[in-house]
DNA sequence: TCCTCATTTCGATGCTTGTCGATGTGACGA
DNA sequence: TCGTCACATCGACAAGCATCGAAATGAGGA
């Protein structure tokens, strides 16, 4: 427990300043849960495919074959970052396209500068 | 975690182009492992302690409140932290202290632009 | 209508992770 | 030397997660 309670006058001098929160634990769970999502290599390379196609979307059916997980285990992975916000689903057809919301990896990048105060 | 290394997960490639590798595997589990390291609400929130205290460090001491956490709790987050070398350890006297080494987390913001093809 | 195909959903399984209390360890101070 | 403090490690437990095959869903086409 703390030891010594924030006293304004020096008796032993522990260790240390007060050290306030620096990040709301709420914002940091928001934060956790768009890190978790793309804390995992297959829906890592996922994103990056989306990111980086041609027309800046991806079809379905080309993802087993792209990141070796079979077709169900990539439905998963794909369904986890669409409810993430990070893709965006759209049924052309018989077939599913995805592509990123640059505006929440945008805002990923910048909540994580804040947090980690770098920049 | 990979059951599997390889797979005949071949299927018919009906409709649209090749969609060659974006991200290297390798790469995205690299990356994935730092992901991971920081995408949990507590280990966020020690990083963001150490990275916004006025001296660029913090005592171990003063972490279990600031977070709400057990101190064997912390002290394991702080030890994956330090694992994957977000945070550096340094023990003065009895008191252990962090700071956060702010290369890792530029190269961790580099490497997610790249990967997500943001900037 | 019926069949086929692309994809999601379901159920099961084994591994990983977050958490705590208890215990070990190493540094001070008396 | 002994006790105390700060922290790490251990052991255990529950919850979460990645993965797969099988079954369900839903859109086209014949």
């Amino acid at each position: 427990m703390d030891t010594r309670t924030a006293g304004p006058v020096a008796t032993v001098a522990p260790c240390c300043p007060p050290l306030d929160a620096a990040v709301d634990a709420a914002v940091a769970a928001d934060l956790a849960v768009l890190l978790k999502a793309l804390a995992d290599p297959v829906r890592l390379r996922l994103v990056a495919l989306a990111a980086t196609a041609p027309d800046g979307e991806v079809c379905a059916c080309d993802l087993p074959d792209a990141v070796g997980r079979s077709q169900s285990t990539v439905s998963h992975h794909l369904s986890l970052l669409v409810a993430a916000g990070v893709l965006h689903r759209e049924q052309r057809g018989k077939w599913a396209w995805f592509r990123v919301d640059r505006a929440v990896l945008d805002d990923l990048a910048s909540s994580l500068a804040t947090v980690t105060a770098v920049g």
